[in-house]
DNA sequence: GTAATTCCTGCAAAAAAACGCAGAAACCTG
DNA sequence: CAGGTTTCTGCGTTTTTTTGCAGGAATTAC
């Protein structure tokens, strides 16, 4: 990995996370503590983060007082995004769906991963093409402006012609009774075709969401393979999920 | 191995994996590192890729490195986008390109204008969707991380089954001899399509571009049926194009 | 207050770049 | 076509950059 190359790597995860550790930076680009410290020194001199103990911060850091509730359900989601992180493997094929928890997940991902990422939501996308080593596919379609996504029947057909390994749904509301649901049509045919296509599906939901439910249906328990929340596998909430042959993380 | 050749190759490598390591490139066209590190350093001069130890980078790696040319440019090309504006209908079918000239035109639609917009270009498409009465259509298939747009046969094939109104194409290169050029393999092969397709063909280009030459061929100029530049219509440079049957705006 | 990180300094090894030079190829030019 | 010039390329040497490591100082956490 050049110098620069990984400077800006930095850069992209303090703008991105508002704050990085020198310690968990120097693992996943696997080089030594001092070449990352000089590295955040050099950033640091271009003003460009700021330098803390231990680590280092984003400039915006300071000046903007954040929506309480954004960061706390971010947090979550980087919990989530974390758990989701560790099932991607080298060479795998990973079709995701849109949605912010997905965001978060795009922006965990490990710079040493070599995999192909397929979606159609741009925002997602975006967050795909920063990364060093990812093949990006893009699902093309008309596209739903409120969504951000892709729609249609191109977009399901070219799904439906794909075998990817992995499938990352984010979800707006899941239910013991009711399975998946979701409230916008088009994205719940996509979603649709995104778990059949799949050798492997996996729901990522906050526990905001479990338990809730929306007006159209996307799929059944049945058909869900692991169900990531940000809570601890054993939460009593998430034993019906268990009981129904769901491996919970 | 002569040394357009190579320095052609160089290019490329770099334009579509965004950064290239000078080790692997002496053994890949077999030749001395240092003929490579000269090939680097006449790319790097003639500003088409940014030299750093131990290889070289794209141009788009740093994106916000063009402040002053930017700026300067970014007039020009708002002068280019105006004129555009002028030629598209309501009701109709638009495919476009990239780049920034495109990013312009995207910026310079009239809100009341309703009309199809088709393009795989990600920062475009991003600017069609603020529009409140656009309808926007995607291209799919793998990105290309360094232009930001996406390329390949399932792209082409698309774009082959369309029949739009209008094309237009931002231009890296256009000569009155060698026609439009370009330097990216993938990018060009979509252009061509493009063309094929289009009803009506529109050339977008600063005034700087004109009589410039890129490696790769993209169309003759009986292929393009509309030239617009910042330039008034009567400019002595643009004859020899008036010349060629085309309308020069 | 103590233990554990983290940081800084100097240093050394490896890699890459710069430099000068010389042989070879290409290219004028009369 | 012959002689001269320019350009290109590879080699050896020197210089610079980058990176990791060790040991002591500074900072933080408990």
């Amino acid at each position: 990995m050049l110098k620069k190359e990984r400077q800006a790597y930095i850069l992209h995860q303090v703008n991105l996370h508002n704050k990085v550790l020198s310690s968990s930076l120097c693992t996943e680009i696997n080089v030594s503590e001092d070449t990352i410290r000089r590295d955040l020194q050099e950033l640091a001199e271009e003003g460009k983060i700021i330098k803390v103990h231990g680590g280092a911060l984003s400039h915006s850091f300071n000046e903007v007082s954040f929506p309480v509730n954004g960061v706390y359900s971010q947090h979550q989601k980087r919990v989530i995004a974390q758990k989701a992180v560790g099932l991607i493997q080298n060479g795998m094929f990973v079709l995701t769906s849109g949605g912010t928890t997905i965001m978060e997940l795009a922006r965990c991902l490990p710079p040493q991963l070599r995999a192909t990422f397929i979606s159609g939501s741009i925002p997602v996308i975006l967050e795909y093409m920063h990364h060093p080593h990812i093949e990006v596919i893009l699902i093309g379609d008309k596209i739903s402006k409120n969504s951000k996504i892709t729609v249609g029947s191109e977009a399901i057909a070219k799904i439906k012609q794909m075998k990817p390994d992995l499938c990352f749904l984010g979800t707006n509301a899941i239910d013991a009774e009711h399975g998946v649901t979701d409230n916008d049509w088009e994205v719940v045919q996509l979603k649709k075709a995104m778990i059949e296509s799949s050798k492997k599906v996996i729901c990522l939901s906050i526990a905001e969401k479990i338990n809730t439910i929306q007006p159209i249906r996307v799929c059944g328990l049945s058909d869900i393979d692991v169900l990531i929340t940000e809570l601890p596998p054993g939460s009593p909430s998430l034993n019906v999920f268990a009981a129904a042959g769901i491996r919970v993380l």
